[in-house]
DNA sequence: ATGATTATGTCCGAAAACGGCCAGTTTTTT
DNA sequence: AAAAAACTGGCCGTTTTCGGACATAATCAT
């Protein structure tokens, strides 16, 4: 059960990705507050995560609203709904920690939501950063609030393929 | 990894032995107390303890004084040392707690040492039997302290391999 | 408007409880 | 008087419990 990994650039930084097979299980920043680096044990192979990265660009490009990838992410049932639940909101949109919460079932379960939310293991394809607060604020987000800022700048560009992006 | 199981009559009663592979696991007794039972998923198969049943038969006619036999305990690293420690008491001897807890080189861990000794989940092979309290009493067996009494017992008896066991 | 309250699932650390102990007193028993 | 039981405090790894912290939000009292 040898794990893979890869690093990419991408307009948002560095990002690491990592799994077993070619199901996805990670993708993380490798800098800043929540940073993942690949762990010992893993290899460095880019071989796996072909169409990741095909896919990943096409949508950094605004030429890809929804993700068709295997993703592997390793959470509690909570959680997997959750992330689940997540890859519903249609790109463009915005919930609030509450709507999601009600999405599964749950009304209350807002802050339990937004916990497992911060532990999504796969951002940007698992659209974690679709969601802000009841009040409209950002409030958090693992690459940090500004890089959340831009993807959702990103889903708000009507068509244009722009290249916006520094 | 299908775990294997096996009930054994013996002079001290059934025995049930568990395991994955031919390396022993459980030998549990399935009434009393501390009473253990197969679990759903396990298999029903005697060959992998051909060995593990006739050393024990021996055992029981006195005709073997030591095991030679694949073990595979699971517990904590406190664990393993006490229950690793028990297997170099010799045949027909006692030692209290403390002074097993002295052996690991912890002194002062007697109490430790019990708990641990009370959770051995390979008795009779792993010889708890053989601790006693500082002052003589038996003070604990999973099987029920007669059939701790009766190990004891046949372990005393110099050589003759006798009948002794109803 | 502002603040306290409550509900929610998971993780983490701290604290406490719990034994198959033991040695050193005190009480009870013969 | 001597031996056996009963209490006491300290010891130690494991397990259980409990409380807080979180990427929140609706409600009710000020």
């Amino acid at each position: 059960m040898t794990t893979y990994y890869h690093y990419m650039a991408s307009p948002i930084g560095d990002l690491l990705l990592a799994g077993e097979g070619t199901a996805l299980a990670l993708l993380g920043f490798p800098s800043g507050s929540m940073a993942r680096r690949h762990e010992a044990g893993w290899k460095n192979d880019a071989a796996p995560f072909r169409e990741v990265i095909f896919q990943l660009q096409q949508y950094f490009a605004g030429e890809r609203r929804e993700f068709e990838l295997a993703l592997a992410p390793e959470g509690t049932v909570f959680q997997q709904q959750v992330w689940s639940a997540l890859q519903e909101i249609p790109y463009g949109e915005t919930w609030s920690y509450g709507q999601l919460a009600a999405h599964i079932g749950r009304p209350k379960a807002s802050r339990a939501v937004g916990a497992a939310n911060g532990l999504n293991p796969i951002p940007v394809i698992i659209p974690c950063h679709r969601v802000i607060g009841a009040n409209g604020k950002l409030t958090g987000f693992g690459g940090g609030l500004e890089t959340k800022q831009r993807l959702l700048g990103l889903e708000s560009q009507e068509l244009a393929p722009g290249l916006d992006f520094a």
